[in-house]
DNA sequence: CCCATAACCATATGCTCATATGGTGAAAAC
DNA sequence: GTTTTCACCATATGAGCATATGGTTATGGG
């Protein structure tokens, strides 16, 4: 065998390039050739990692993705062993899909960009749901956790607080998207934790 | 001079075959050759009314828009004459941003075409930044009116109030637009209902 | 009746792009 | 030291498309 190379580490270069191709330029700027440019790979070579456009596209796609649901659960881990208030963790979390600084805003952009394409694309449409079922299940369990530990109401519908505050999230990161301001981003922040802080009113009992 | 056409009906009747287009195929399906098709006209023809592509698909994004808020105006008009409650008005204008039945279904899948193309096309940024304050401000006065009329509270922010509905009903219909079964309309409707009426609790006086 | 001109058409042109093709070089295995 | 095979490259190929071009038709004004 000849010289060995690990794949995967080069497909997250490319996929980083692309990402940041759609950042500045927008998804259909995007071409093969652009994209070795920025990598500084030889068109040939990028197809020798993803053999169609579209399987590149795809993963950039899910990579930028999974970073911030990678982010979320090193929140939640962290949380855990600190023993913060759930209400925290979950402002935090929902706060990472907000285009609040250069790193989520450029999640953001790739996010949408793809986001405009699921109306002709079903495989990103479902990769789209099924993400969104994915956030708002994880809401759902911390607020049956909040129930346990005493920062929620025994009255509250878990299923309907996370559709909120998920519905609420996605919504101000697209006005944020489009009014990029330190004024709008703190409003959003506001409103985001009032709206988790009327979720979550009460005080964890465990901590006491 | 010749045979006299009413312009702006061509355009119109262009810019309906590419919505249908762009609802059932997404934006990049659509060609000058396919709309043309689409609406039985020849290539030529199609570049008679429209010069550019641009122009074809930014006057078709523009009408789309503009029927939506056209039809919040009608319903505002509508309980302007019959006395209803703000708070309803309210709930069917937000609604009408909802993919719920199949005419707000296409309005939706063509702003979320337009949507995704808003990272690189800052002319469509523009437009739906703009569209946005345009929302968020008819929210804004509704609130306003209703605390004079006494269905929302005096202490109530109503900058604040019309960014949480806005930013609800964008979510929701992010979420609809994806997971479109009746169940979830039922439910996103439930929400935005219970939201609204959250902040409009009262009742007004004027119609006593 | 005539001609200026809007409406409309078929097809040409030229560009961009994804992907295909036919390589070279180098290193590991034997 | 030869062979195999992976990494990598330059360029060819051909499809799809927006737009340009050079028409024809028909109609209302003179």
């Amino acid at each position: 065998m000849p010289k060995v190379v690990d794949h995967q580490a080069r497909r997250v270069q490319v996929a980083d390039a692309v990402q940041e191709l759609i950042t500045e330029q927008g998804l259909d700027r995007v071409t093969v050739a652009r994209t070795a440019a920025a990598v500084g790979f030889s068109v040939g070579n990028v197809q020798h990692y993803f053999p169609t456009k579209d399987e590149m596209l795809l993963f950039t796609h899910e990579r930028v993705v999974q970073k911030i649901l990678d982010r979320v659960s090193t929140l939640g881990e962290r949380a855990t062993r600190q023993q913060l208030p759930i209400r925290d963790v979950v402002v935090e979390g929902l706060a990472e899909w907000l285009p609040v600084d250069p790193r989520r805003r450029s999640a953001h952009r790739v996010t949408l960009a793809f986001l405009g394409r699921t109306v002709d694309n079903p495989r990103l449409a479902r990769s789209h749901a099924e993400t969104g079922r994915l956030i708002r299940s994880m809401l759902a369990t911390a607020v049956r956790n909040g129930k346990e530990c005493g920062e929620v109401p025994q009255d509250t519908d878990h299923g309907l607080a996370a559709l909120e505050l998920h519905c609420l999230t996605e919504g101000l990161a697209l006005q944020l998207g489009s009014e990029p301001d330190a004024t709008a981003s703190r409003a959003a922040l506001d409103l985001l934790t009032a709206r988790v802080q009327n979720a979550f009113p009460g005080r964890c009992r465990q901590y006491e």
